[in-house]
DNA sequence: AATAAAATATGATATATGTCAGCTTTTCAA
DNA sequence: TTGAAAAGCTGACATATATCATATTTTATT
C-alpha cells in the first residue's frame, strides 16, 4: 500500500493541510482502486461512506433530470477530491461519476476524514474555501445555463476544456469525450452540438480530427462566448 | 445594541453552535442594518468585509450574465445568514443582493467569523454542511435550467414559493416578486412568463390577484414540474 | 385628483433548438 | 477480418421561446 505522505497527488488539494501524523492515519484506512473508461465510481441514490482522491485519470460527474435526460455537471481530474459533499451530509449521492479515462483511485473512508475536518482547522478551512469555490462556479453555471445560448455555452466550454484539458504536446484537447457528452455537458440535443460544432470547424475556430478536437482561434471563441 | 445571544433569528442558522462567550464577542463588533424594499445590499464586484445575519425580511440575489441579462439564484429569508462565501475567500462578491421587503440585517465583520470557524469545529461544521446542501441546490438547478422547460420550471419555482413563502392565513405567496422577477428566476423573457402565469390561471392550477398569487391545484403544478 | 411612469398583458412574427428519419463512419468483439 | 453495434452526421420539419409592437392597467408623484 503506498503512502499518502509520498503521494504528489495530495498537494493538488485539501489534504495538503493534513499533518504527516494524520496523513499516516489516512495512509493505513484509505484503499485504492482501479477504474477502466466507461466504469461507474458512484451512481445516484448510492451511499458513499467516504472521499476519492484522484491519482490517475478524469471522470465525468453528472445527473439525471426528471425529464430523463443526463446533465454533465463537472469534469473531474487527476489531483481533486471527488465526494467532498457526502462526507458531510448523511443523505444518499445526489450525482453519478463515471471514468473518461482509465483511473487510479484513493478512497478514505468517512470517518477518518471527519476527524481531521474536526481536528485540524487548516484542513476544514481549506475544504471550506474549496466548496466556497464550487459554489461560485456553480452559480455562475447557472446563469450561463438559464441565460446564454447553445452556442455561447459550446464556446465556453471548448475554452474551458482547452484550459484544463489541453495537451503540451499536441495542442489537442486531451479528454475523451464523445459529441453526446458535449451535448450533456451544454445541455443540447446531441445533434444541435455536432451542428454547432460543425459550424465551428467550417469557420476555421477548432480544427476536428475524429474525436480530436484543436481550438485553432482562441480570440473568436471567447468573443462568442461573451456573445458577440 | 441588542445581544445576539438573546435573538431567536440565530437560531435558525448556523451561529446558533456559537457559545455564550463567542456570542458576547459577536453582539459587541456586530452593527444592524435597515433596508428598505429595492436597496441593495451589496452589489457584484464589491468587497464584503463580512457576513449578514438577516432578522427580518427577504432579499433576491442576482447575477448579471454576459449578455446583460439578470439571473436570481436564490431567494434568502429570515432567520438565514447570506455572504458566507466571502468569507472565506479574498474575492470580490459575485452576487448582488436586492431587498424584496423592508429588512433589518445584522452585519459581522469578517475576522470575528473567521476566528470562530478556525476555534469552533461545531461551527465551521456546521457552515460547512450548510455550504454542501447549497451546493447540491445549485446542482439541482443547473440540471433544471440545462434540461427543464420554462413551463416546467416555472412549475417548480410556484411550488418552491408555496412550500417556503406561503402565508398560512391567506394561503397566498407572500413575497413580493414582480413578473419580471418570476422572469429572471426561471431564466426566460418576461413576456413568456406572463404568459405561462396566465396560462396556469386559466386552467384553474393558480389564481391570480394583481401581484399576488395562490396555488389551487398543487398536484397537476407537480405533475408538469416532473415533466407529465 | 391628475398625470407620468412603470408594470402587465397580448398579438404577430422571428429565431433557436428539438425531434425524427435516414445515411455514413468508426469501433469493437467474435 | 468481418459484421454488428455504436457514434457521428445531415436534412426536413416541429416546437418553444424571444423579440417587437402596442394596448391596458397599476403605481408613484406632483
Amino acid at each position: 500500500m503506498s503512502k499518502c505522505d509520498q503521494c504528489i497527488v495530495r498537494k493538488f488539494n485539501s489534504l495538503k493541510e493534513l499533518t504527516k501524523e494524520e496523513l499516516l492515519r489516512i495512509s493505513s484506512c484509505k484503499t485504492i482502486s482501479f477504474f477502466k473508461k466507461g466504469d461507474v465510481l458512484f451512481d445516484e441514490g448510492e451511499h458513499l461512506n467516504g472521499i476519492f482522491c484522484i491519482k490517475q485519470g478524469t471522470c465525468k460527474v453528472s445527473k439525471m433530470s426528471e425529464n430523463g435526460r443526463n446533465q454533465i455537471i463537472n469534469l473531474v481530474q487527476k489531483g481533486n477530491l471527488l465526494g467532498e459533499r457526502n462526507l458531510i451530509s448523511e443523505e444518499v449521492s445526489n450525482l453519478k461519476a463515471i471514468a473518461l479515462s482509465d483511473m487510479e483511485v484513493c478512497f478514505i473512508p468517512k470517518e477518518e476524514i471527519i476527524t481531521d475536518l474536526e481536528k485540524n482547522s487548516n484542513f476544514s478551512m481549506s475544504v471550506l474555501k474549496k466548496m466556497a469555490n464550487n459554489l461560485k462556479q456553480a452559480d455562475n453555471l447557472i446563469v450561463d445555463m438559464a441565460q446564454k445560448t447553445s452556442k455561447q455555452r459550446l464556446a465556453e466550454t471548448l475554452l474551458y476544456l482547452d484550459l484544463n484539458f489541453v495537451s503540451p504536446d499536441t495542442n489537442f484537447i486531451d479528454v475523451n469525450l464523445s459529441r453526446e457528452d458535449f451535448a450533456d455537458i451544454i445541455g443540447v440535443a446531441t445533434e444541435s452540438t455536432i451542428r454547432l460544432l460543425s459550424e465551428f470547424k467550417k469557420k476555421k475556430i477548432i480544427n476536428i480530427l475524429g474525436k480530436e478536437i484543436e481550438i485553432i482561434n482562441k480570440k473568436e471563441l471567447e468573443k462568442i462566448a461573451s456573445g458577440f
